[in-house]
RNA sequence: GGGUGUAUAGCUCAGUUGGUUAGAGCGUUGCCUUGACAUGGCAGAGGUCACAAGUUCGAAUCUUGUUACACCCA
């Protein structure tokens, strides 16, 4: 016997250790050429589970539990990102403790220590996916670090290096002063300040006492000034291009030169040029010849360039020292509040510095090309769509991708160093000695490139790297291409670009999903970005022990509409608890009164009206959910999906029909009894199976637990297929008209206060035979679920009853003296008022030439079929108030 | 500044190609400890579908504009 509630608590660590020791979750456990992946969105190996994780991770796992209950050879593929800055700032956090830094232990010391910490504590998020259910196929986990994934790293960055796809460049880029590192545009966060515009004064060179006035926002940067720039129609200046100034401070002579990029409507309209140290600024030194002057450290301090009392200061305390002089020197002629923006780093939290250095770069632009096409083709589709637009409009825009990091945590750059500065980029060592052997002639000595790779440059190679990609394995020729990748839109750029990239290129074009599904954010209670600031982020986990994994699970998935984020309830992830407690107590029913579906049993060929009802229920409820999970119309749609198994179990299974089924179960008919035992034991196996997406734990627990003998586990069960004939219209009809018949002597009850528990006659008049046949057929259920004593069929009215209409046929409660006349005129009242205004309003219709004439006939009829439907309906309401006046 | 969204019941949200008396969950009100379940049952109240114009026989749904909010990019 079941116990009386569910407690996740004690079922699911041991449910989940039996899956994954029973080989439910490998890949090619069914032999089936039929394969469903789906590779993870790799977790930071430093990174915790959070919200967004859950629902990601959620959606994945229904889609592949889903995909291996119908048969498929289903491969999720886990694992983790070496997360280059984070990982590296976590070890180095450590060291500090020890009063350490990676440099007191050098490069390789330091690496170890990092793989210490990787063995120790890295990837805890893998386990608290476990707590989730996530169903990957563990033994496959891989690690971007692995050997195999470094293999790949290799290879495509020396294919891409020979095909011209992979450059060594001096360029700006985003120099990140705490790390020591460049890093790519998408790891720069754009924070809006308010900071200062400071219009400084140069002086023109041979015309004593003019100048020219510059606004800046970072006036350190002056001492690097290698022009100034006005706009070649602006009249101001037109006579001082050309001309020099004398850069205050530093005294050095810089051109005045024409340029477009200085805004005439802005500041002055004339504009300093420090090409080393802003984008803009270098782009117009390009065009101009201007100098190249790095004024800066990679700590961010000022360097040996600059006049000695700034040698050695940091750039903002230079700032006040600047701003402080130019006032001295009588050259600040204003200082303005001024809102702008600043770049800082996303892990750092520091300003970041645009800085002059060699680094690696892709093509990006060129790679983005076969990517566009792939979604513009439909070869791949996002879901929702409109994410292809935000895929687009970056990729159309692309800029070259930095792809070299001043790290030592990651995969070294392949390349090689001759000693006059020739570079061999090969996937070893010994290739690059050969290389460089025939290139010079003789042995020489070579010196390795100290950087490292992009993580994102592995990742990007994860849809096929983790099949084993380079090497010709059987997991890559049947898991590639992989399915559906799940991801939040905050990576478009970052990674499903990326991979789009890579796997066009490696994979003989063949993209490396067919549908990227999108999926939104997880906000708190109130609408607001979880974040650790803010204080307001919620631990799935603390959800998971408080109300169990499924609630959540279902929780995310019914909150998963597309296009739409996620609002945390707590309230609803408890409404998902107590759905959980239905269906056991479902089950716990079923069990009481010893149901079982015996050999043999045919669900379809019921002779029963409930039972041939409930059965094409359950069949449409299926088609819902699989269509909805298929995503073959309109992507994935796990909210629908959702709501469709939730609402069958509850408001058709355990509302209507477990109250129906105690008819049979206490009645005396064998036959009828013992078809009601064998259907009520079906269905909710066909529930366990349907919910089992959603909810593995309690499904499985359930599948196991109602004593019916089981081939499997529920894991690697059948997904239910039912002939066409499951669904029986005319029993359908027939259920619906008796609920019909139920809810609306309820609700009349309920209204005109009879007593709950009161049992009263019927009198059923103006009914069809079908009605007449009905009634007596399903009395037992009428009368149990609507309280009533007796009927009589086509009587005589007494005084004084409770009337209403059902589908035509008269319905009426006779109370004799124990009603409120007036309560019940009112009563009728109302309703002949709510029918009235939809008369209306199908007359006014019906009455429109235009309505007749255009619309479809089906509508046309449906409307008229409405209206005379509601004018019986309105005959017999009015025959009830007459009859009510007469009293 | 450019772009993309969103606006439907007190709250959170569904509403697929234009044809419903606009739905759900939570909350709320009344009744009910009825032999699966009070983590429950039954019934009810609650909406000018942001605003304005338009297309159409017909608009929550399509178009345009306005307002508010959100996000992305500069």
């Amino acid at each position: 016997m079941l116990d009386k509630s569910y407690r996740p608590q004690e079922v699911e660590g041991k449910l989940y250790s039996r899956w994954m020791e029973s080989g439910a979750f490998a890949c090619g456990r069914v032999e089936s050429d039929d394969a469903f992946t789906i590779v993870i969105p790799p977790p930071n190996v430093t990174g915790n589970l959070h919200m967004g994780h859950a629902l990601n991770n959620t959606l994945q796992d229904i889609l592949v539990r889903f995909e291996r209950m119908r048969g498929k050879d289903v491969l999720w593929q886990p694992g983790t990102d070496h997360a280059g800055i984070a990982t590296q700032m976590v070890v180095e956090r450590q060291l500090a403790e020890e009063g350490l830094t990676r440099h007191d232990l050098g490069r390789e010391k330091f690496i170890e220590k990092v793989w210490e910490w990787k063995e120790k504590s890295g990837g805890s998020i893998m386990g608290q996916l476990h707590r989730l259910g996530a169903s990957c196929d563990w033994d496959r986990e891989r690690f971007t670090m692995d050997e195999g994934l470094s293999k790949a790293v290799r290879k495509v960055f020396v294919q891409l290096h020979k095909e011209g796809l992979i450059y060594r460049d001096k360029r700006l880029v985003n120099w990140d002063p705490q790390f020591h590192t460049a890093i790519s545009d998408l790891e720069v966060e754009q924070r809006e300040v308010n900071g200062n515009m400071w219009h400084f004064k140069y002086p023109i060179e041979g015309e004593e006492g003019r100048y020219i006035t510059v606004a800046t926002t970072r006036p350190e940067t002056m001492l690097g000034d290698t022009g100034v720039a006005v706009h070649p129609e602006d009249e101001r200046y037109k006579d001082l291009v050309g001309k020099f100034v004398i850069l205050p401070i530093v005294g050095r002579r810089i051109p005045i030169v024409a340029d477009e990029y200085a805004d005439p409507e802005q500041g002055s309209g004339a504009v300093k040029i420090t090409p080393a140290h802003d984008f803009n600024d270098f782009e117009v030194g390009k065009r101009a010849g201007l100098e190249v002057i790095n004024i800066m450290t990679e700590n961010a301090c000022l360097n040996d360039t600059v006049p000695a009392e700034y040698q050695g200061m940091d750039r903002f305390d230079a700032r006040k020292k600047i701003v402080a002089e130019f006032e001295k020197l009588g050259l600040l002629v204003k200082i303005e509040d001024h809102p702008h923006t600043v770049p800082y780093g996303d892990r750092s939290g520091v300003v970041i510095e645009p800085y002059l250095t060699d680094q690696w770069f892709a093509d990006a632009a060129t790679m983005a090309q076969p990517a566009i096409r792939a979604v513009e083709s439909g070869k791949t589709k996002f879901v929702p769509a409109k994410w292809s637009n935000t895929y687009f409009d970056w990729m159309r825009n692309i800029q070259p991708w930095c792809i070299s990091r001043q790290l030592w945590w990651g995969h070294r750059i392949p390349a090689w160093f001759g000693p006059d500065g020739m570079i061999f980029v090969e996937e070893t060592e010994e290739e690059a000695f050969a290389a460089a052997k025939a290139h010079y002639g003789k042995d020489e000595e070579l010196t390795r490139d100290s950087d490292v790779l992009d993580t994102w440059f592995s990742s990007a190679l994860w849809p096929f790297s983790t099949l084993g990609w380079p090497d010709k394995t059987p997991e890559l020729d049947k898991y590639y291409q992989t399915d559906v990748l799940i991801t939040g839109f905050d990576i478009i750029f970052f990674w499903v670009a990326r991979m789009m990239m890579m796997g066009l290129h490696f994979m003989e074009e063949e993209p490396p999903f067919h549908t990227v599904y999108i999926h939104a954010l997880v906000r708190d209670e109130h609408g607001a970005k979880m974040s650790k600031s803010k204080g307001n982020v919620v631990d799935p986990l603390d959800l998971v022990d408080e109300y169990g994994a499924d609630a959540l699970r279902f929780f995310l998935s019914s909150s998963a509409a597309q296009g739409r984020d996620v609002r945390l309830s707590e309230q609803r992830v408890e409404g998902y608890r107590n759905f959980t407690t239905k269906l056991w107590n479902a089950a716990r029913f079923s069990e009481m009164n010893e149901c079982s579906v015996p050999k043999g049993f045919d669900p379809f060929g019921t002779k029963l009206t409930i039972n041939r009802w409930i059965v094409g229920e359950v069949a449409k409820c299926e088609a819902a959910v699989r269509e909805a999970l298929e995503g073959k119309r309109d992507g994935y749609r796990f909210n629908d999906a959702s709501n469709a198994i939730y609402s069958f179990t509850w408001n058709v299974f355990c509302d209507w029909y477990l109250e129906v089924a105690k008819i049979p179960f206490q009645g005396d008919d064998a036959e009828a009894k013992s078809e009601t035992q064998a259907t009520t034991a079906w269905v909710p196996d066909q529930i366990l199976k349907i919910l089992h997406p959603f909810m593995p734990f309690i499904t499985e627990e359930l599948w196991g637990g109602l004593g019916a003998e089981r081939d499997a586990d529920l894991i690697i069960s059948d997904w239910p297929v039912y002939p066409d004939t499951a669904v029986d219209a005319a029993a359908i009809e027939e259920m619906e008209w008796v609920q019909g018949l139920i809810t609306g002597i309820r609700g009349v009850r309920s209204e005109m206060n009879v007593p709950a528990g009161a049992k009263i006659p019927m009198i059923f008049n103006e009914g069809s035979d079908d009605h007449k046949t009905r009634l007596e057929s399903h009395w037992a259920v009428i009368s149990r679920l609507a309280r009533l004593e007796s009927k009589v069929v086509d009587a005589e009215l007494p005084k004084g009853s409770l009337q209403f209409v059902h589908d035509g046929a008269s319905v009426a409660l006779p109370l004799a003296g124990a009603m409120d006349l007036d309560a019940e005129k009112a009563r009728l009242t109302k309703e002949m008022g709510k029918l009235n205004g939809y008369m209306t309003g199908l007359n006014k219709k019906l009455g429109n030439e235009r309505f007749v004439s255009s619309a479809p006939e089906a509508v046309v009829a449906g409307e008229r079929e409405k209206l005379s439907e509601a004018e019986i309906k309105m005959a017999k309401l009015k025959d009830a108030a007459e009859r009510l006046s007469e009293l």
